[in-house]
DNA sequence: GACGATTGGGGTAATTGGGGTC
DNA sequence: TCTGTCCCAATTACCCCAATCG
């Protein structure tokens, strides 16, 4: 199995995060993404990669003054993390 | 999938709220509204959640008078949020 | 080989984040 | 209790032009 993942250009991830193009090159020369280099030196990302920065960056559970009602699993689902160490810190 | 929904940056949910844009940072931190980190740790805002909460989630009327030490309930009903707000901290 | 659109790199201005204070 | 303003540091946005992708 290959990856599996679609690759997306540096203007498809730019218009998610609803940044710039060149930020997500900053991101991708940080370190703070994965990024696939073509022969050219142009870069792609992985969709799976992009979608979970967007979905959950850091993890998830947040609650606390949300919602109130009824409790439903607190275990968390996630756990993967295929997450790459991610460092973002100031 | 995803709400499809455009993400707005603080500056704009600020001027849609005439508000500061650090007043915006802080109901993203008092989790009162759900907040999208970009890798460098800036916020985004869904565009969705924020237009429900001009509309008037919170409702006229009656309301906002009565004391709520701990636990806010009004904002946030079920969520909107398809996505789990996340409440990352810094 | 040529064309249009995007991407990359560098540099500078604007925005954003966090803390603390009024 | 909440909001607006101060500080400084980091991140992001827009400018240029050359190279690459499709």
């Amino acid at each position: 199995m290959d990856t599996g993942d679609r690759l997306l250009t540096p203007g498809e991830v730019a218009a998610l995060f609803r940044v710039d193009p060149k930020t997500v090159t900053r991101w991708a020369a940080a370190g703070r993404i994965g990024s696939i280099r073509t022969p050219g030196g142009h870069r792609r990302f992985r969709e799976s990669e992009v979608r979970a920065l967007l979905e959950g960056e850091g993890m998830l559970d947040e609650a606390e003054g949300m919602e109130r009602p009824n409790n439903a699993g607190p275990a968390a689902p996630t756990g993967p993390g295929p997450g790459p160490a991610n460092a973002g810190m100031y």
